[in-house]
DNA sequence: TTTTTACATTTGTATATACAAATATTGTAA
DNA sequence: TTACAATATTTGTATATACAAATGTAAAAA
């Protein structure tokens, strides 16, 4: 029963990995990537540090220097010292970045759709709230 | 909400991965490597070839041989060509898989009721329900 | 029978990820 | 002030994963 249902979190969840690592692939960046950027534009022009990045993320990796030193190359973000703390970077979403997401979006709103299209709207709603007091 | 739903879905996914991952690898072997180790030992005696491993898998990583081949280097499981049709390959799971297994099982129970000790039976039978209608 | 097509797995290669150790900076205690 | 500990990130390295191309085998068509 305990099995089961850790089987049955794994799986969809794996899914949905699968699914929307290739969606965004064709964007030419990866679900992680994806999920860094959004964090980003949460920010609302607030840098954010790596740190605060990780915490955030999805995708717990441990390498996070690298995940956006591969944003930077495509100039999607922006890396700055942190002028007060010198240990510290300041990552920023550019305007590539936000165009970028600006486009994903709308598709993956359909993607998104798609995925949960066998759930009803209380289901959903249901699903939802259960998966929150798991974590 | 759609959104929520999927971001839940992957949440949830991605920290069972890493919590499950952390616990096999005491004993030496990755989660995928865990499953495909599973998926054996529920043919009974039956060998499966790597197409139906990738098929039944969990973790649905396209290299299904090498996967395999690490549980050959440690003797967990042995290949053994089809003769009926030499393109095929049987896995077979050994004794000392089997015991590796049995040794994992006992305390994984432990894991996976502290996994999901957040939620009531009912609950959980509800989740179950909705992340099979999902897939 | 020969050729072509489909199937099953393996291999090469590029990229991603995990993890530990190293580096740099700041804060704190002696 | 100097030494030590804590914090934040980077780098090195090993391993894992993704994907395409190659290999070997079997089945089907010509």
């Amino acid at each position: 029963m305990n099995r089961d249902l850790v089987v049955a979190v794994l799986r969809a969840g794996n899914q949905f990995n699968e699914e929307l690592n290739q969606f965004v692939k064709v964007f030419g960046i990866s679900l992680p990537q994806f999920n860094v950027l959004r964090i980003l534009r949460g920010q609302k022009g607030e840098p954010a540090n790596l740190s605060t990045i990780n915490e955030r993320m999805i995708h717990k990796m441990s390498n996070t220097t690298r995940l956006v030193d591969k944003l930077i190359e495509k100039a999607l973000v922006q890396r700055r010292i942190c002028a007060q703390n010198r240990r510290k970077i300041e990552i920023f979403i550019t305007d590539a970045g936000l165009s970028l997401l600006k486009e994903i979006d709308h598709q993956l709103d359909q993607k998104e759709k798609q995925l949960t299209e066998q759930l009803n709207e209380k289901e959903k709603e249901k699903l939802i709230a259960l998966l929150s007091s798991l974590i």
